[in-house]
This record gives structure tokens, C-alpha cells and sequence, in this order.
DNA sequence: AGACAATACATGTTCTAACACCAATCGAGT
DNA sequence: ACTCGATTGGTGTTAGAACATGTATTGTCT
């Protein structure tokens, strides 16, 4: 370890462990108080953040669709219930499952029109959403803040990531 | 707007709606990513990331103690439900709850010595695993992460907010 | 061909977060 | 003293996350 790990200042070291956990702890808050701005907006239309993301990467690949559980693995975040998601996703007719001749154990998932058009409806205020979560911020604070976060994750995203997203 | 929010780099622009919306899905995956190593840690003593924050603050307030509610705020994320949550770690031992006699609305909270043996404990295991989550950043990576963080949430912290955190 | 492991989901169960509502207590104003 | 609203926690209920396990299907190996 560096000579540097143990010199902290004092200002941090008063109150946290260790540098590493201040960082993770702001991260924590930050994400926390910005989700609730998310949390808000979906509520109003009875979706969770991570069903809303379902649904923008199955229209990312529409008319394309995607297995269940691959789903899982390019979201945002992990999702270790996708069935069930879908499954409420599907009662809603949002999405639609197919099951494919070829290899029965598989089911592709696509997105209804009604899907599609429940993302055109929200696309202007989740561009507000944002905008008053982080709108405040220049570009170069942003880049930065990016640039920083993709570090934070460098030792801990697994090879096949998919992200960012690249369709 | 400024214009420079409008030309975007066509490497964002392609997979997002904005930066903004690139910046808070990639803090969404980083906190995502690093909360494993927690949870995994914290799980294998029955302790979520919350009880352990409740447990960390109470120690640092020992041996004083905080009025339920107030803890709710002063927590790193917001806990709507922590009656529940206090009787969880009241049932195991680690903390104790005293109504007030002067006000007997309010009911005080404390930890035990059983949950300082408990924080004690887990000292060295927490901050192994920030090390793991963080310790591949330099000081100065964190130190600009961490101002970067404090910008994003300075319009969204209520003016009495106990964050960053001073006992 | 038959056995067996691997794959891709589905289901059962438990625990907790979130929201709304309720109960007790206090304080201010009349 | 009395009423009424505000404060502080508790409770009821629902929905979702997390983990383990079960089921159908496929590919592989002998």
C-alpha cells in the first residue's frame, strides 16, 4: 500500500474508516437522493426504473428481441427476477413472449407497440427528470464525473459486459 | 439551454437521451456494481447495508442516543421504515429503545455493548472490502470523485441535512 | 440409443421496502 | 380546562427483491 493510503486528511478521517469508504458511502447518498426523482416520475405511471429499462433496451433492438435471461445481464442493474418482471411487464401487454420452435427452452421478448408507446409518453419529462437531477452540472463536470465512474468499475465489470450499451 | 447541451459527443448521443441521463445510469451501475461486495459481506452476518449504517451511527453517538425518527434522516440513505427496522436489531440484542419520560412521544435509541462487539468485529472485514470496491483508485481519483458527488447533490441536500456526516 | 450434465426459465418462499393509515402524546390558542 | 392541529412512532398491507429449488429441453459422450 502506499505511503499515501494512510496519510488522509484529517477532515475524512474524523469521520469515515477509510478513504475508499467516504467515496462509497457519497456514491451511496448521491445515487440514493437522485433516485428519488426517477422514483417519482415512474410511480406516476406504475413502473419501476428497472422495468422502465427493459423496456428501452427491448425497444433499442425492436423489432429484434432478446432471451429472458440475457435481459438480466445488459440492464443497468442486476435484475435476479426477470420472469416475474416480465411477467407483470407482459399482464400489462407492454411486452410479448415467444417461445421459439428451435431450441424450446428459450423465450425471446419484444416490445408491444403499447410499450413503445408508453416510452414515446415518457420520453419528455425523463429528459426533465434528468435535467433537474444533474442539470445543474457543466458538461466538463459531467465528462469528468463519467470519466471517474469508469474507473470505479474498471477491476469489477466482467469481461462480456455490455456497457455501456453499445445498440 | 446552452448550446454546448445540445452537441453532444456522438458517442453518448447515439446510447443515451443526455448526458445527464448517461451520468445518472452510469452512477446507478456503479453503485450497482460495488453494493455487491457489500451486501455479500454484510449478508453473511444477517445485517443489510442500512442496520449496519443505523449500528455505525449509534456507536458514534454512544452513549448518547437518537430519537427513532431522527435517525431516519441522518442515515446515508432514507429509511421509510425504521420502527421495523429497529425491531429487528432491538430482537437480536444490538441496540435498546427508551421512551422518554419528559416526552413520551419520542423514544430514544441506543446501541448495546453487544452491537459495538458486533461493529468491532466487522471492522476489518469492512474495510477489506473497500479496499476492494476502491482500492485500485488513487487518493487523488477519490478526492475528485468525491467533489464531483458533492456538486451533484448541492441543489437536491435539504438545508439541514447532517451529510456529510459531523460526530 | 441411453445416461447425464448443462441450459433456460419458472416457481415457491421469505424478507424487506414502501406507502398509507392509525394511536398516543403534546402544545398553542381560546 | 378544552379543542384542535402537529408531532412521533407504530401497524396493516401490498409489491418486489433475493435466494433456493424445480421442470422442461438440449447437447454430448459412451
Amino acid at each position: 500500500m502506499s505511503p499515501s493510503r494512510s496519510a488522509q486528511s484529517a477532515s475524512s478521517q474524523r469521520r469515515f474508516d477509510s478513504v475508499e469508504q467516504a467515496a462509497y458511502l457519497n456514491l451511496w447518498r448521491t445515487y440514493d437522493l437522485l433516485k428519488a426523482y426517477e422514483d417519482r416520475l415512474f410511480g406516476e405511471h406504475d413502473l419501476s426504473a428497472q422495468q422502465y429499462n427493459t423496456l428501452r433496451l427491448l425497444r433499442a433492438v425492436h423489432p429484434g428481441r432478446v432471451p429472458t435471461l440475457e435481459l438480466g445481464t445488459r440492464l443497468v442493474s442486476r435484475a435476479p427476477d426477470m420472469t416475474r418482471l416480465l411477467d407483470r411487464l407482459e399482464a400489462r401487454g407492454l411486452i410479448d413472449r415467444e417461445r421459439l420452435s428451435e431450441n424450446r427452452r428459450v423465450v425471446q421478448i419484444g416490445i408491444t407497440p403499447a410499450g413503445v408507446a408508453l416510452l414515446d409518453a415518457l420520453a419528455a419529462p425523463v429528459r426533465e427528470c434528468h435535467a433537474q437531477q444533474l442539470g445543474h452540472m457543466t458538461p466538463r463536470e459531467l465528462s469528468s464525473l463519467n470519466k471517474l465512474l469508469n474507473r470505479c468499475r474498471e477491476p469489477h465489470e466482467r469481461p462480456d459486459s455490455h456497457w455501456p450499451p453499445t445498440t
